[in-house]
RNA sequence: UGCGGAUUGGUGUAAUGGUAGCACGACUGACUCUGGCUCAGUUUGUUAGGGUUCAAAUCCUUAAUCCGCAGCCA
């Protein structure tokens, strides 16, 4: 069994190989449960593979269930963003789709159980009486006047609040624990509040709405779910999440198991600041390919492959921890390395005159798609007169080991000839504007008879035959690791790095391009991945960087 | 100062009393019609002190540091 060859396990495929082995449970039910109150992050990614993956390795289940019980903050708006990510990262709930409002009258029994069982009382307190009563950190809390309120009265007040008798804050049903806990979340907790909202899914049916603590063990126990995981802020919750199946009288009861959240240098994850980004400007979208949402990575070209890699080699455990956004780019690199088809475009073009060239012929190389998937295939690219090449390939002054175009220089055309050069032009700024050269008729193909070699290869593009396309180039969207961290009085946004997103309207692409659609990834060689945007359309392409390629040059050059 | 959790190279994560390993990064070198890929190699670590033991990242002990918790949010 693969679980026999995977001998390192982390610690919940311990605990679900002990339950599994010892009888505890026979088979495997989790559950993803989003709050619809946002769009997903790649921090919810991590929980997303967790629960998908648990079940999916163990053969079992994982149920979505949309964690629906405020009816404040929640909206159908996201309920669909959230499935279509979710099936976009390749994970299937089948026909379990629930919402945790599906189970109101279920929940509503249980609270009324627990009043018969004097294990639960409606409270009179105010917010502000609740928060005095319940004591700080150090000091115990005290028991509420009303908290021995016989269960008849307790009963009937519970009935009037769900008749919407009181007003919002008037009354809640608190469960009777133990006000001198050390543990506060066990200092009766309130489970039931009385909210006259409009519910996304419930509508008005409801002015009371069950409390995340007291509603989610039981949606668990009422969906067989075994093992239920959860981030490591649950842990202090997790004696109450016991205490409320436990008293509920569960047969198969739940249980909670916590781990620590994802987080990733140079972004920031938090719903608040996310949306401030969007509502403020500072990108456009939700799905500004320069978020942390799963639609911006989208957008960006990220593949689900390569996201559900990235959060295998990150793994499971309950340290905090800040993962290296390098380690991201290095999962998409590896996965389009192996998928994405080469092509060539020219980002900052600078034309090339090939002198001795004829004026008027147009000859066609065939070229492989992917080196590293022959059965791609190949294509065919145009070659003329006059050609562009990236700016950044052509140096008047360059350094040693500088293998592009130089005067005098020989360089090879990717899969078309060796070209010399003899001259170039400047305008008044000093700036080169044009490159001629000569080519070696002998080379074609990109090989020399006479077994020269030469050191560096470019790409290129035909001037007569190429298209333009806009290119948005990416880059981290903030220029610190931790962008909460800034001087006294400042802001995580000026930690935002200016250079997030370059623009450049005029480049140039192989005609090949022509009717990319937008979601096609690609290779521009020796560039990086670039992704046809939602933007693009036929005569007007726009490609965004997805990750640039590992680049040596960079590196030689930025020591001097 | 209460309760709960955590601490292994730069980063993330294994080793469950018996050779501290893997991945990413960094650095060499080889190869190359992508300064990509691939391949070979190098580098850096058990929070600290004490103890048990033939043997400790692991057990005991004392401390330090970090994170979470006082919503009628989830």
């Amino acid at each position: 069994m693969e679980e026999m060859e995977n001998k390192q396990l982390n610690f919940i495929e311990e605990i679900i190989e002990e339950d599994l082995k010892a009888g505890n449970v026979t088979e495997v039910h989790t559950r993803f449960p989003p709050e619809p109150n946002g769009y997903l992050h790649i921090g919810h990614t991590k929980a997303m593979c967790i629960d998908f993956g648990m079940a999916l390795k163990y053969g079992g289940k994982c149920n979505l269930r949309f964690d629906d019980t405020n009816p404040t903050k929640e909206d159908v708006e996201y309920v669909d963003a959230i499935i279509e990510d979710i099936r976009w990262m390749g994970f299937d709930f089948e026909d379990r789709l629930y919402y945790g409002s599906d189970y109101s009258d279920q929940i509503y029994n249980y609270a009324v159980e627990f009043i018969k069982k004097g294990l639960a009382y409606v409270d009179d307190l105010d917010v502000e009486q609740i928060r005095e009563y319940r004591g700080t950190l150090t000091e115990p809390g005290k028991e509420s006047p009303w908290r021995n309120r016989g269960i008849e009265e307790n009963l009937s007040l519970f009935t009037r609040m769900k008749n919407g008798e009181f007003e919002n804050g008037e009354k809640v049903l608190r469960a009777k624990i133990d006000m001198a806990s050390p543990n506060i979340n066990m200092r009766d907790p309130v489970i039931y509040r009385i909210k006259k909202e409009h519910h996304h899914r419930t509508g008005d049916t409801w002015c009371i709405y069950p409390m995340y603590d007291f509603a989610h063990p039981l949606q668990d126990a009422i969906e067989g779910i075994t093992h239920s995981l959860c981030s490591i802020e649950y842990a202090d919750h997790r004696p109450l999440y016991d205490w409320v199946v436990q008293k509920a009288g569960i047969k198969n009861q739940p249980h909670q198991y916590e781990f620590a959240r994802l987080n990733i240098n140079y972004t920031v994850m938090s719903k608040r600041k996310l949306r401030e980004l969007v509502e403020k400007n500072y990108v456009s979208d939700w799905d500004d390919p320069r978020m942390p949402t799963l639609c911006g990575l989208r957008r960006r070209g990220f593949t689900p492959e390569s996201i559900r890699n990235f959060i295998e080699l990150v793994g499971v455990s309950r340290t905090n921890s800040v993962v290296d956004w390098g380690l991201l780019e290095h999962c998409v690199r590896e996965h389009l390395n192996k998928t994405a088809d080469r092509v060539m475009g020219v980002l900052n073009p600078l034309k090339v005159v090939i002198e001795n060239y004829p004026d008027d012929l147009t000859e066609e190389f065939t070229v492989e798609n992917n080196p590293e998937m022959p059965e791609r295939g190949t294509r065919t690219v145009p070659f003329s007169r006059e050609i562009y090449i990236e700016q950044d390939d052509f140096m008047v002054n360059p350094p040693s080991k500088y293998f592009r175009l130089k005067p005098d220089g020989e360089v090879r055309l990717k899969n078309a000839y060796f070209i010399k050069c003899t001259g170039f032009e400047t305008d008044e700024t000093g700036k080169v504007t044009l490159v001629k050269a000569v080519y070696d008729p002998a080379s074609r193909g990109g090989e020399s008879p006479d077994g020269r070699k030469v050191r560096g290869t470019i790409h290129w593009v035909s001037a007569k035959h190429a298209l333009d396309a806009e290119i948005r180039l990416y880059d981290l969207l903030f220029k610190v690791e931790n962008p909460d961290e800034f001087p006294e009085g400042g802001d995580y946004k000026q930690n935002l790095n200016p250079d997030s997103l370059i623009v450049l309207p005029s480049s140039k692409v192989e005609p090949a391009l022509a009717d990319a659609k937008p979601g096609d990834r690609f290779q521009f060689l020796r560039m990086g991945y670039f992704c046809v945007d939602k933007d693009s359309k036929p005569g007007a392409l726009v490609f965004n960087k997805t990750v640039g390629l590992k680049d040596t040059w960079a590196k030689i050059a930025s020591k001097g």
